[in-house]
DNA sequence: GTCTATATCAAGATAGAC
DNA sequence: GTCTATCTTGATATAGAC
């Protein structure tokens, strides 16, 4: 990676300023509803000068997303390099928490899950892409793994249970629950962590 | 119940023809990408009729999300009075598996998780609201017997069993699955319904 | 009540000066 | 690259004739 010089640099930073506005806005109205209007006061920019930073709306929420994914495989890297190596089942839940916490603090960029002009975009989107296939990757090696050794239902396809992880990242559950405001953030991570791998119904006891 | 005139049949059916196409496109599409137009050429007539019939797209969405909850009264209904009267928690997850396949047969018109302007009209619509209370009172009524005869943890407060009855009532995994073509809908119902109720992990053979 | 035609407005995107 | 001002489009809603 070559040196940036000092125009680059701030080039850098102000677009990174601009992501962060936008994936704080996306985590919170959504794409849709979500003008470009807002994230350029947010920014504190004339709107003109967004689009010379980004083509169009849906590439300033790629580049959020894009973003978004980079932290996941962080988080995955140095769940990976944790000693003592966890157990796949921790691993996942590992992940898991860290997705919710991630939501609860505001910060994760739900796209829709309808059709949109957004998702379109995205799937032509060869960096969004790439990223998306290394965290599944990641996950469902740790799916099979968990499922080998016993403590992950075998009954259920693994694209079930990655798609079951994804979908309790942004599951509106958290949402609602803090917005109700009687509980702990963590109090509430701890429960949807509870349901997600164990269910709603009592634990029978280990024999 | 007053006799209709014919004049006032022919309105309700007319009126019951445009909520069918208003529940379809919300269940497809969501209410910020449905429009107006979509609704009006689906119905087969010009857009100014619609509105002689419903004041505005958010009264026409609220028409569709009353009679989908009217719906569900009558399944709770039904299901109160089978007999043999099941279980609580047997009464739970029928109304769980009733809900998804509500879903995967694209009529189930969900609202969007996020604020718009169609959540703030339902909140402020005493006709959706008090069946939605209606709903939420029966389904309570389960949940909390369930969880005194033992079935559904009782370290999880019931309003956190209901709201997670009804995000997967309209769970974005249905919709992957479904679109993924591999599997059959009753086989991914009963899948869905195990992660549901006993979660990911290996159910631990009972003692 | 139904239609065609139109008003109105919000939002994505751009022109052109500096 | 940033700004102000403007273009353009698509969607909600309405006017007015029949």
């Amino acid at each position: 990676m070559a040196r940036l010089s000092f125009r680059e640099q701030m080039l850098r930073v102000r677009e990174d300023a601009i992501v962060d506005s936008v994936n704080r806005l996306l985590a919170e109205k959504g794409f849709d509803l979500m003008t470009v209007d807002e994230v350029a006061a947010d920014v504190g920019i004339a709107k003109a000068s967004l689009y010379k930073h980004f083509a169009s709306k849906e590439d300033l929420a790629a580049a959020a997303m894009i973003r978004a994914l980079d932290r996941a495989l962080a988080q995955l890297e140095r769940l990976r390099a944790s000693q003592p190596q966890p157990s796949p089942l921790e691993l996942l839940k590992a992940v898991a928490r860290w997705s919710m916490q991630v939501q609860l603090a505001g910060e994760m960029p739900s796209l829709p899950s309808q059709n949109s002009s957004l998702r379109t975009s995205l799937l032509h989107n060869a960096a969004y892409l790439h990223r998306l296939t290394q965290v599944s990757d990641q996950l469902g090696e740790w799916i099979l793994a968990a499922q080998s050794d016993g403590s992950l239902d075998t009954a259920l396809p693994p694209e079930l249970i990655l798609f079951t992880l994804y979908a309790r990242a942004c599951d509106p559950v958290l949402t609602v629950l803090k917005a109700g405001g009687q509980h702990s953030d963590e109090q509430i991570v701890e429960w949807l962590l509870r349901t997600c791998f164990q269910g709603l119904m009592t634990t029978p006891a280990k024999s």
